[in-house]
DNA sequence: TGACGAGATTGGAACGTTCCAATTATTAAG
DNA sequence: CTTAATAATTGGAACGTTCCAATCTCGTCA
């Protein structure tokens, strides 16, 4: 039984009123009397009336639509990210459209295609690997508010929100020197990502600081996975000079080195010290608790929409550039707190 | 400079056709002549045109949107089930909308109003705990399509693709008698769940089909979390008669249930065995990797994508439950297969 | 009493597309 | 050369909403 759509006509002819009047009472308009406000909500709930959003928003431009598009949505980052930015889009009458890339730029081209295609009103964007800014010239040409988060992207003229890589990475290995680590490695991550630049840059700028040097052959890059940690630790655990510490492109990557390492038969903790990047959930929860730098994807989700919507609302904005403060967030995998850990367990 | 959007009216000025022939060509009609082919398609590239679906779907009832709700995307499970959707719905032409409900069922409901409003052409839904039938009346009633994933509802009247919980339980449990283990407990979980029913209802037959009795006191439940599972382990170990093995409601719980058991100095796998359920992407690559019931929930997105895509272009379809079939992985953290995991790590 | 203004309500045009029926141009058959 | 059939193209109505300007109904004030 194919049912007849209920439009705002019918729902007029039975409350005996205009369509227009009708209108009004949907979008809240204090114009009308609360007695036909009334009616027309009997109606509206016995007819079994459902707004029809495309017609909304063909005669008026305003979508409540939001996009976010991800380059890697199994990365729990990511997804914890996405939730961030859910909860604020939500509780603003927005929804939200989610594209998944998988790094895949063709892929990223189409989605945010179709996504103009439906006429969202703005785009929050964490940028496959590679994306330039001539992807985005078209979109941000239209006038839709985008910003980019995790990645920035240079003279792509829009709002972006990235985490401070490079005083996160500074704040971990000072920590690490103050440890009395001497030997450092920089594990995991793919070179040619401004993300993998800073924080290496930070890493490096906290040795020399400390009056100590950066031999090439401790930063050792790898897909910033899990298997990726697993083989950065392995190769690292090959040289002469072995390092007794490491700062790991992101947590993905320091789980894979604390499992490499137990695979050697060394605690990480205690037999070495590994710091991550990116405080995900499972941080805290792990054993050795993962000591890491604490960038809060969730909050951060929820700053991005924030600015979004201030974008949205206001029209025309002009692009901001924020970065994110970070915190390092010291727990146990990187040794030192080992008494109070036992305390703390068999207490 | 707020820009006039171009539509196809205005590129068929510019190519010196009608907009209905624009609109033939949109479509990819074979109607319509090669050579104005051509001509429309450089006005469309020339003038940047945007294709307006709110206005083609106000027209004619299809929307090429999806919906897909989860009750935790947090989750790996369920992140990596929208992936699986994303994949399939993406390369039909779909986009599809991501809603997290945090498993609350007044968020679910306002969720699934906004998608209807929307005019989503069809619904994928992992309801959140304790959604009955009734929640989902007025959306069946509409007639778009809904595939129930993970959790069914009973009498809802709608597809359902669920894993084979029971079975994969007792295939997890037999595994484990097998090696010899006699207290096995079932770890972790909501116990008023559909999934943690019929998982634990396979756990206590298996444990009858092998002569042994299943005492309450190992069946423990929690959040099914990590951090669940660790708490689920510590209390299994207060007991007199310690449980030498577990099955545990889910992976993450798993996880959990290793942290707690290296807390107490406790080697997974070697000293302890414990069995997962889901499979998530770190299962393999944890160390010890974790023997688990693979459910390959990216697998399942794509099935439910694939059941939902047939149901909307069948129009009307009968609803299926699909049960998906599940295997047990034999990985390390079970034990047995010690020797062979140093032999290959050594290598 | 008439004019005025505030408060409510309303009809109709407009948004950008699709679809139908109708038209024109082209070719084939008689 | 006419007619029929086929291939391309087209104008206009329709989809369900919003918005504007217009109207109607009162009560109030001079």
């Amino acid at each position: 039984m194919a049912k007849e759509r209920v439009t705002v006509v019918d729902i007029a002819r039975a409350a005996g009123v205009s369509k227009s009047t009708v209108s009004l009472v949907l979008q809240g308009s204090a114009l009308v009397n609360e007695a036909t406000r009334a009616k027309v909500n009997v109606a509206i709930r016995e007819l079994g009336y459902v707004y029809n959003r495309s017609a909304a928003n063909l005669r008026q431009a305003k979508s409540k639509i939001i996009g976010i598009v991800v380059n890697d949505l199994t990365n729990s980052f990511f997804a914890e990210l996405a939730v961030g930015v859910d909860a604020v889009v939500q509780s603003a009458g927005f929804v939200q459209f989610l594209a998944n890339t998988s790094e895949k730029i063709e892929r990223q081209r189409e989605v945010i295609a179709s996504m103009r295609e439906h006429g969202v009103s703005g785009l929050i964007i964490s940028p496959a690997r590679g994306t330039e800014a001539a992807d985005l010239a078209p979109l941000v040409a239209s006038g839709i508010p985008v910003v980019l988060v995790v990645r920035d992207i240079a003279d792509a003229g829009v709002s972006s929100l990235i985490s401070d890589n490079h005083a996160g990475a500074v704040a971990a290995v000072r920590h690490l020197v103050e440890r009395g680590h001497r030997r450092i490695a920089f594990l995991g991550g793919f070179p040619d990502t401004a993300v993998f630049e800073a924080r290496m840059r930070g890493y490096r700028d906290a040795l020399r600081e400390a009056g100590m040097s950066t031999p090439d052959e401790l930063i050792i890059g790898s897909a910033p996975s899990r298997a990726g940690g697993v083989t950065a630790i392995e190769q690292a655990m090959m040289l002469k000079e072995r390092p007794t510490a490491a700062l790991c492109f992101n947590d993905a990557v320091a789980f894979g080195v604390c499992d490499g390492l137990r695979a050697r038969r060394l605690e990480p903790g205690a037999d070495f010290a590994v710091i991550g990047f990116d405080d995900v959930i499972e941080a805290k929860t792990a054993v050795p608790a993962l000591t890491t730098v604490s960038v809060d994807p969730q909050g951060m989700g929820d700053r991005a929409a924030q600015l979004l919507l201030k974008q949205i609302n206001a029209g025309r904005a002009e692009p901001e550039a924020i970065i994110s403060p970070v915190r390092l967030v010291v727990r146990q995998s990187c040794g030192g707190l080992v008494e109070r850990r036992v305390k703390e367990i068999s207490s």
